[in-house]
RNA sequence: CGCGGGGUGGAGCAGCCUGGUAGCUCGUCGGGCUCAUAACCCGAAGGUCGUGUGGUUCAAAUCCCGCCCCCGCAACCA
């Protein structure tokens, strides 16, 4: 057995609170895709997703849904795991962060940072909860309030452990411009170094009492190890690291330091600054490369629940099965832009590329050899120019894909191989094999043909095995074959003599217009109305005091894109309003209108400016002011 | 003046680093073929490459400068 040079790539793990959408599901994806590419390349492929269960989030959704958090994070990671089943990962390992194994190893490189020194016991400010007995931050709250409750705030401190981020600082500066390949696409590299690195690092809070979801700090147990040490560490801890065993098992020995984790762009400081410094203090060596992949967008919105316009993998696997969904997500997605998935284009692209190009390709092939040949693969007899064209176009792909994939360019692999199925359908125009059949002087030619199609083919499905497996696996079995890996692609190993298979519609044509309707009536039986909120008394709503007001001032703020700052005529006195509309209302517009008022809301401070009350507007993306009669005297109490 | 990325035929993108025929996919129009999933192949129309009748150059989508717009990160959507 030759010694395989071993490849360890994780993705992100998935906080357990809720089913994934669709951009989600496309990490594991893209991830999976490239585990098969590289395990195809001959490396020892260590590849790791997983869970991340841990926290107040959880712990909430657990109580609202009156289970323990254990059992709630137990079902949420098996949704998971069935997604990342149902469109085909191929993940070695899956860890959950409730795993003793990963626990006990939390505890102990808590312990280990805290004796060296790295994690020390200090104050941490912030807004406090009484009756929740919880800490928020500024940006927490809710109009000032406690995000869970709604009640008043005090500022507090309460002991937290931080960790000192400060000391490494310089040692992390200086391995990302030594490395310039550590962190890809290369623009999140600049938002790390200009947004967090120079204007210097704070030390990481990094213990919690607020809640006791969570790994229980050893020493100083009402302390809840947070999300850092928790979740980050899961890319070693699933390799048997504990800081407490006197020997690291094999498996860390020898897969880590990880060739590449793949996570998302909005995960990207964490693993950049957060991960490599808590390495660092470890003494263990960092990640070769952290790959930051871009967003799916549905057409030029962001996904959210809010919108209704979320996609789920299951959904989109029911529509255009597995390779369907995987091809589209592969094929789709830029290097460094956001996607943008519209079920338009999933049709277009399912349509154009799986069924019409390849789909049809292997149909035609197949039937012909069937028809001129009874179903045997036959013996390729002399070779033209156009032969050997078709050789260089298979060996050409190949080069691509390789080339393509090394730089995590996903989408140009997959296009360099349906640009070479192209060149295998012109093939066929070109050598126009039905007419080859009509004579018997042309039979050996018609046999080089049909060997080179149902070569191209094999050499092809290879090609794309990594990105649609399960079909490649039927097109291998259509044309009877073993030779599916890369070490095989050398043009000209299909074996002659054997038979072809039936062959099977690999992608039905999908028709756009009875899909789209489909989906549009199943899309318009889930809209439900909203949820809402609780009933309430007359004698709550009269807690909140709004009045009629009028704007009599209004400018932006230059550091704020979104702030406008208001002065508001109540009749018995002017008020100063920060409000996040500016991305609305043009400041001269505003002026001499009236509007509603929250009078009696705590005053709070946005960008350094005071703000004394909120003007009332509706809509989430586009906010739309509430303005009134014009005629409306100011100062009015709203009822 | 916070930092970064980008504006290329109707849509989505490549090309820019290493100046010199503007390329790909989808769509549109025309033609060919009949082995195939109304699939496949060929051809055509369509872009003064955001803008400044700006700079450098024999030559700029490509390098430099100004301006406009979009996106991401950060800071605030009370």
């Amino acid at each position: 057995m030759e010694n395989k040079q071993k490849f360890y790539m994780t993705t992100a793990i998935a906080y357990a609170s809720a089913k994934p959408h669709f951009g989600n599901t496309y990490e594991i994806i893209m991830a999976d895709a490239y585990a098969r590419y590289k395990r195809q390349r001959g490396f020892d492929v260590r590849f790791m997703t997983g869970t991340d269960e841990h926290g107040q989030k959880v712990e909430n959704l657990a109580r609202e849904a009156g289970v323990a958090p254990q059992a709630y994070v137990d079902g949420i990671s098996d949704v998971i795991k069935g997604i990342w089943a149902l469109v085909g990962s191929s993940h070695d390992h899956f860890i959950r962060t409730t795993h003793d194994y990963h626990k006990r190893a939390v505890t102990n490189i808590f312990k280990k940072l805290y004796e060296q020194g790295d994690i020390y016991k200090g104050t941490y400010e912030g807004w406090y909860c009484t009756p929740c007995e919880s800490f928020f931050t500024e940006t927490q709250l809710v109009d000032g309030k406690c995000p869970d409750c709604g009640r008043e705030v005090t500022k507090a401190s309460e002991e937290a452990y931080f960790f000192k981020m400060s000391k490494y600082a310089d040692r992390l500066m200086k391995h990302i411009e030594e490395h310039p390949e550590f962190i890809q696409p290369e623009s999140r590299k600049n938002e790390m170094v200009n947004n967090f690195l120079k204007p210097g690092l704070q030390d990481l809070c990094v213990s919690r009492t607020a809640f006791s979801w969570g790994i229980p700090v050893e020493f100083d147990p009402k302390h809840i190890t947070y999300v850092w040490i928790d979740a980050l560490t899961n890319y070693i801890t699933g390799l048997g690291y504990d800081p407490a065993n006197e020997v690291q098992p094999e498996l860390f020995q020898k897969y880590w330091p990880a060739d590449v984790h793949i996570i998302g762009k909005d995960i990207v400081r964490f693993h950049t600054i957060y991960w490599p410094i808590i390495l660092m203090a470890l003494d263990l060596p960092l990640p070769k490369k952290i790959f930051a992949h871009p967003w799916f967008k549905f057409g030029a919105d962001k996904m959210s629940k809010s919108k209704g316009n979320v996609v789920y993998a299951d959904k989109l696997v029911e529509y255009f099965g597995v390779d369907g969904v995987r091809y589209y997500a592969l094929s789709e997605m830029p290097y460094a832009n956001d996607g943008s998935i519209t079920y338009e284009s999933v049709i277009t692209r399912y349509n154009m590329d799986l069924a019409n190009k390849l789909g049809n390709l292997v149909s035609r092939t197949i039937s012909m050899t069937q028809k001129y040949f009874d179903g045997v693969i036959p013996a390729p007899c002399e070779e033209t120019e156009l032969d050997r064209d078709l050789k260089n176009t298979c060996a050409a792909a190949y080069k691509k894909v390789c080339e393509y994939m090394d730089d995590y360019h996903v989408s140009d692999a997959t296009s360099a191989i349906f640009d070479m199925l192209s060149r295998v359908n012109k093939y066929i125009d070109e050598t126009s094999p039905w007419i080859l059949a009509k004579n018997e002087e042309t039979m050996p030619r018609l046999a080089t043909v049909i060997y080179n199609l149902l070569e191209a083919i094999r050499i092809g499905a290879v090609l794309l095995s990594p990105f649609i497996p399960t079909t490649c696996e039927e097109i291998f079995r259509e044309i009877n074959t073993e030779l599916v890996s890369y070490a095989d692609l050398e043009f000209g190993k299909l074996e002659s003599g054997k038979r072809v298979n039936d062959s099977k519609i690999l992608f039905a044509r999908i028709n756009e217009k009875e899909l789209l309707e489909k989906i549009e009536a199943e899309r318009a039986k889930e809209i439900k109305k909203p949820e809402g909120c609780a009933i309430i008394g007359i004698d709550k709503f009269a807690e909140v005091e709004l009045r009629t007001a009028e704007i009599i001032e209004c400018e932006k703020i230059p550091k704020a894109k979104k702030l406008l700052k208001l002065i508001v005529d109540l009749g018995y006195e002017k008020r100063q309003v920060v409000s996040g509309i500016a991305n609305f209302y043009e400041p001269e517009d505003l002026v001499g209108k009236k509007v509603i008022l929250v009078a009696n809301l705590a005053p709070a401070k946005l960008c350094g400016i005071e703000s004394n009350g909120m003007i009332l507007a509706s809509g989430e993306e586009t906010v739309r002011v509430v303005f009134l009669d014009p005629k409306t005297p100011n100062g009015e109490r709203v009822r």
